[in-house]
DNA sequence: TTGTAAGCGTTATCAC
DNA sequence: GTGATAACGCTTACAA
């Protein structure tokens, strides 16, 4: 069976004897119709499986179209999923769509995801940026008054919004739990690079609840694992060091996983552990799993306010917005400290 | 600052002294253009800041949009997310762009953005199916020729192709391992409204393990859990049975996270319990959890390549493809029945 | 209440 | 090699 041509609008006119600029009016509740032609159009574009076609709309009318393209590294993790919620719920009230592409954490993918949103000449773009991209290329669509939108991390060589966790205060409030639990040797095991955003302000976190409590920093506790399997070495290094720590804690939720195992498998439950970024099955962890816990949902929801809010025409400078996390107290964040 | 006019194809040609033909042939790599022109072009192109319109391209050329939309039922939930990054990594292959939204769900949202993919003239539709949804409208759409797959469901009221996981075969094998290791009174934890397609298929699994190994089925054994919450108190109520059964089979994920919590705040070790969905951490649980894994990028790799070779003109009726599951051992298991 | 003409930003066709 | 013209499906502005 060949590829029947989708009916246009113009079809539909044919079929009821009228112009396509009444079929139109029909449509868009637009002008006035007499109540039968209006009721021959309807009947004709339900016999006809009409589908009235948006990209010749947003073209002719010279309007975006009516969708918000968002990037994110990866579609499998539910902390963008949530994030992507989040936003969802937002836009969806204002009568927009979301589109959603993934960039495998690579700048090249976010990069021509990022063109292809342009050229759908999408209303606004919000980006998760992946580890190592860079946002001069967007300067031109900043000035031509696009609202962008980063969140998770801030863009690099932009000045834009962007909306992020509150990552240096939670991981200090982290630290400081374990602290004020006796511990004074606590490891790190960061995540990702060094450089990224992320894991820099965390590890700031880390250095603040130290220096507040006026507890020296040694090098030797910080280690790095960027996949699970690399955290669980990581603290396993970490605890077989001559002066081991007596707590943990861990940059990100990997990490946390890595951890959690390494200490499950050693079979050591006089190692506290308190971790960034909230697991499905914390609670039914032994112990269950103390997390300094994110708001993805929350993120997304003030990422898409505060586009709407430049779509509505705001043009005050760039914001950074802080989404605050909470300390979860489970119980592997209140083991004491092992004398 | 007011909203700049975006450059056109032909604010570009004017820029270099040339009709916009000749900007589109060399944009294009379409028919012969002098290597000097051909340089000019790409220079002013740069110099304006030049991004092609997708929408007028794909109104002349009479193509779909190169896009593909897919509805899933929600964002925050990893098994749709890897299901989604599976499809993407089969169509960005072929320069296709995934489009994503989610229906929270609700057939009607199910349906609207249906409507507004097929407004957009996407090139492909892949649905998850809402637990209540109907797909008759999209009858003259698949006689049009249109692909459309769907995924971890079927659809409904309407011939078409689809994806699902062997959960069936899946769920026999999980009870039948826990069969194998002696339980003969087997509680089941379904998740959503005995309705469902994979809730039935399911829960046809467990009722086949009993039947192959000649053991009753018990009407009291079986309970419902629409969330973690539900599945916990659902848990607690098969336990506290005058008879109850020594294992539990889950029928999700929500209902293993259930399960997994009623089992560890009642302290019982002595129950064993396998899940159908794997879940994250459950390697580091106390015993690690056994699962009846299903393989959402698979899946996902599945369906897009089905989608793929309909798209390439493959017209032959419509197939039901099944995704196999993997039983993983780990340790809830194998826990024997105690007498 | 309805129709006509023009144009949105592209590309197909055919001429130069 | 390059340009002129028409057309894709729709809406705006104006006329009937």
């Amino acid at each position: 069976m060949a590829q029947m041509r989708r009916p246009t609008m113009t079809d539909v006119a044919r079929e009821v004897g009228v112009t396509a600029k009444t079929v139109s009016r029909v449509l868009n509740d637009d002008g006035p119709v007499a109540i039968e032609t209006r009721e021959r159009v309807m009947e004709a574009v339900r016999k006809l499986g009409y589908q009235p076609n948006l990209m010749a709309r947003n073209m002719r009318v010279g309007a975006r179209d009516a969708a918000i393209g968002l990037v994110i590294p990866e579609m499998g993790n539910p902390f963008f999923g949530m994030v992507a919620g989040g936003i969802e719920s937002v836009v969806r009230a204002r009568g927009l769509t979301l589109i959603v592409g993934s960039s495998s954490e690579t700048a090249d993918l976010e990069q021509s995801l990022i063109a292809t949103f342009l050229a759908r000449r999408v209303s606004a773009l919000m980006v998760v940026p992946s580890a190592t991209s860079d946002h001069r290329h967007l300067r031109t669509e900043r000035v031509a008054g696009l609202p962008i939108v980063f969140l998770d991390r801030p863009a690099v060589g932009l000045t834009a919004d962007c909306v992020v966790s509150a990552n240096r205060e939670g991981a200090r409030a982290g630290v400081a739990h374990l602290i004020a639990h006796g511990h004074r040797r606590i490891g790190f095991i960061g995540d990702l690079p060094a450089t990224l955003y992320t894991r820099r302000e965390r590890f700031q976190g880390y250095r603040d609840a130290l220096d507040h409590a006026g507890l020296p920093f040694d090098r030797a506790l910080v280690e790095t694992g960027h996949d699970q399997e690399a955290a669980q070495a990581a603290a396993l290094r970490l605890l077989s060091l001559p002066v081991p720590p007596t707590a943990l804690f861990a940059g990100n939720n990997l990490a946390s996983m890595g951890a959690v195992l390494a200490l499950s498998r050693s079979g050591r439950k006089d190692v506290a552990l308190v971790g960034f970024d909230d697991l499905p099955l914390a609670e039914c962890l032994d112990p269950p799993l103390t997390v300094v816990a994110q708001d993805p949902v929350g993120m997304g929801v003030a990422a898409a306010e505060l586009m709407l809010s430049r779509l509505d025409g705001d043009k005050s400078k760039a914001r950074r917005a802080l989404v605050p996390t909470r300390l979860l107290i489970r119980g592997s964040g209140e083991v004491p400290a092992s004398r």
